[in-house]
RNA sequence: GUCCCCAUCGUCUAGCCUGGCCUAGGACAUUGCCCUUUCAAGGCAGUAACACGGGUUCAAAUCCCGUUGGGGACACCA
């Protein structure tokens, strides 16, 4: 048996879309899982929309999310070579012939064909001219099989069938020399040994022009599967209005990459009942044919929520690394110079059932970092008051009066002035919770005082009955 | 227009290939209740789907045909 080899191959022509990532994890998935060989290929043989921007977005977006290849990135515009050698191959060998037609010429026909409710194909008027050397700009085309059927035997779709008839004489050479798509494809997959073609289901057309070429040159045909699109919300294909379709953008957003993977895998493949899969799962439980066949609407809310579990069982340090950049950019830059990772980890514990994004977690976090805290006007307004503050002060003197911190004694501190005052634990809490956090929402009071401190929950205290007292 | 693909709760899906175990399961979202010092988280419960029409069969979500609906492709883009 062969080895598996897979490609990834996005054209840079923009950011990394996340309909590209999900192409690109099936492919990672099956190589890994069948300890094959992953590539990258860029590609670029359209000059004007490709950027050296828009490649390292694909470069960037791959590390991030945790795809490594183990070849490339290749890049199609440094193997003209090739694709000219094999394109003078099939002139050689007849299956290809020198077409002098102008590309408007071809775009008037096309427009005139359309308007007539014909399908818009290439006549084919220069096919059998025999052109040897064409004196101007000419393009080389590919000359397709008239009869019989390709058939495509689909990982995911199964057997489909194209009659011939419908296969256009496809442009092989541009009369710039270039290459298009589906020549260098066909050229790279083969010359790459490429066992597998997964690409996105908007190909599935392409790949009966493709086999001919194949075929034409020699090479090996190559096992097809063709992955559903990724819809939005109105069934349409995924687009920016309906919200963020670069992969980066969701880093900015506060999504951890583990989450993305395990939400754009479970989007068109299942096991079972299983939502949450670790990497290693993901690896050992793929399989094709649990891959769904229709395309699928992609949905914010559940990769919302699982990024919210991912949060809640990744590793404390983990999450807090990926953290640390939002902190900084967030402004807060000294403040986690001056706090340890093990610390960063704690305030991670302290708040991470309460976020669903790393961006949730900024604000929630924030609270912790600094002597003072900036009290939520509103929040400040409503419970430190000039009547609670006699209460606090009693709180205050009674902390003050335990030389060290304990959760639990502290805990049972308060209980106890709780009772002894004959008022509602809330009545309590809530102002004392404005006094050390600034907010009205906050993680469990006692647990806070933990993260602060005895000093800095003392001095937090002081600071409330000071506003509490002056209204 | 032509060709191709697809069709289970609002959404992601299990079940379909190998008909009976389906009174159609799980998850997200949503509703209610519980827990509770706040906000979350959590627990429990509820609402909600086999697109339609014909066959085949003792029996169809499952097999066959058609209809409808959705998506994709028809470039000197990829």
């Amino acid at each position: 048996m062969n080895q598996v080899r897979v490609r990834f191959a996005p054209s840079p022509t923009g950011f990394l879309h996340i309909g590209g990532v999900r192409t690109a994890l099936f492919n990672w998935l099956f190589a890994r899982q069948q300890q094959g060989v992953f590539l990258l290929r860029i590609e670029d043989t359209d000059q004007s929309r490709s950027t050296d921007e828009s490649i390292q977005a694909i470069i960037d977006g791959m590390k991030w999310v945790g795809l490594d290849w183990d070849e490339g990135p290749f890049r199609q515009t440094d193997r003209m070579d090739l694709y000219r050698s094999h394109a003078k191959k099939l002139l050689e060998t007849g299956h290809a012939y020198w077409c002098v037609c102008k590309a408007e010429e071809l775009e008037a026909r096309r427009k005139e064909a359309e308007a007539k409710g014909v399908s818009p194909r290439y006549d084919g008027r220069c096919r059998n001219l025999g052109i040897s050397r064409p004196a101007g700009d000419a393009a080389l085309r590919f000359k397709a099989p008239r009869e019989g059927q390709t058939v495509v035997d689909d990982l995911i779709k199964g057997k489909i069938e194209f009659d011939n008839t419908i296969l256009d004489d496809v442009i092989v050479l541009r009369s710039n020399g270039y290459p298009t798509y589906n020549f260098s494809v066909v050229v790279d997959d083969a010359l790459m040994r490429i066992t597998h073609v997964v690409r996105g289901d908007d190909h599935l057309t392409n790949t009966p022009r493709q086999i001919p070429i194949f075929e034409a040159l020699g090479f090996a045909v190559p096992r097809f599967g063709h992955l559903p699109m990724i819809l939005g919300s109105d069934k349409t294909r995924l687009s920016k209005r309906h919200g963020a379709t670069s992969i980066m953008a969701y880093k900015d957003m506060g999504y951890l990459p583990d989450a993305m993977v395990n939400y754009l895998v479970r989007l068109g493949w299942s096991h079972g009942d299983q939502e949450l899969f670790t990497r290693q799962e993901l690896i050992e439980k793929f399989a094709w044919d649990h891959v769904q066949t229709s395309a699928a609407v992609f949905n914010p809310d559940k990769l919302l929520w699982m990024n919210a579990e991912y949060i809640k069982t990744s590793p404390p340090h983990h999450v807090a690394q990926a953290l640390v950049p939002l902190l900084e950019q967030a402004g807060l830059q000294e403040a986690v110079e001056s706090v340890s990772g093990e610390s960063l980890a704690q305030l991670v514990v302290l708040v991470k059932e309460r976020a669903k994004t790393l961006v949730d977690m900024v604000h929630w976090v924030r609270p912790y970092f600094g002597e003072s805290v900036l009290f939520d006007r509103e929040a400040a307004k409503k419970f430190l008051t000039p009547t609670i503050a006699p209460l606090l002060q009693k709180l205050l003197s009674r902390f003050e009066a335990v030389p060290s911190f304990s959760k639990q004694g502290w805990e049972e501190i308060f209980k106890k002035l709780v009772e002894d005052e004959g008022v509602k634990m809330g009545a309590v809490a809530q102002p004392v919770r404005v006094a050390l956090t600034g907010r009205t929402a906050s993680p469990g009071l006692f647990e806070v005082m933990e993260v602060l401190g005895r000093e800095r929950t003392l001095f937090r205290l002081r600071k409330g009955i000071e506003r509490a007292s002056t209204g």
